[in-house]
DNA sequence: CTTTACCCTACTATTTCTATAGAATTTCAT
DNA sequence: ATGAAATTCTATAGAAATAGTAGGGTAAAG
């Protein structure tokens, strides 16, 4: 499951990327408008800035606004920033690669095999889906199943 | 992540389904074979049977054995036993259908839509990898990557 | 030089996951 | 019958991850 940082961080991003060409937006306001609990909202945005995502300018008439195009801030990589890696197990994970602690012979486990065909068919959903496409799609008012 | 729950469980139908024509296997000798914590194994198998996967034995000469054709396994079905949901987020899973607490409007959500399609992508691998494809890839000594 | 707003670290609370305990029940063998 | 072998079931404890809070620090604006 997402956790909910993920969720808000995701949502911060969407609501930024709709605020595009208006002065920055503070996180009091971000806050309100997603239901996000303020601190904690405050500590995503700091990671995501520090991530080169957003751009902050303090004082007054400071706020947060994106850093980059919408439509180059892609899921997997606000995902991995959250929540760490997209594979189900350590062993599958690009970029969190780890042996697993039951693994007894890796190079002929089968659910290693299988876990990989998992990691690339989400992958090939989340690396190509941007902010931009998540926006797109709201306007899209067809229900989706 | 993949809870140890499921992992183990995977591994337990593994094991049984190669144990497959000889007598049933006893908790103890599978939690040895698969380094598994004997009484968390129980568990583990207890809601296997529940949920029709395997058949049990008490008393002497007892233990576990497949009550399906490996081939009749599928790693979706188990997931969702051990871990419930396959989709990330609740509101877009097929089996654990729930509403996002933070979402105002389910049918324009561009970030549900994104995650189902996460979810068929996902399910596209595990809904059609078996027990039985499991252990034929284990043969397989080809590294996955 | 005061107000506004982000920056950063540490901590607490809550929930979920992992594992253990122990008694009950069924079956087999003698 | 009786006892040992094995699963069944419920409860609970311990550990780890997640979610959220606190509070002072730092920079910019006016």
């Amino acid at each position: 499951m997402l956790s909910k940082k993920t969720k808000y961080a995701i949502k911060a991003l969407v609501a930024l990327g709709k605020n595009l060409g208006n002065p920055p937006m503070q996180i009091v306001k971000l806050a309100e408008m997603e239901m996000i609990p303020r601190k904690f909202l405050e500590q995503i945005l700091l990671d995501m800035r520090n991530a080169g995502y957003l751009y902050s300018k303090k004082g007054a008439g400071g706020g947060y606004s994106l850093n980059k195009d919408p439509k180059d801030i892609f899921l997997a990589d606000i995902l991995r920033i959250t929540d760490g890696p997209i594979a189900m197990v350590p062993c599958a994970s690009l970029k969190f690669y780890r042996k697993c602690d039951e693994c007894h012979d890796e190079v002929t486990c089968g659910i290693r095999k299988t876990f990989i065909d998992v990691r690339d068919a989400t992958l090939n959903v989340l690396a190509q889906t941007s902010i931009a496409d998540v926006i797109a799609r709201e306007q899209d008012k067809l229900p989706a199943f």
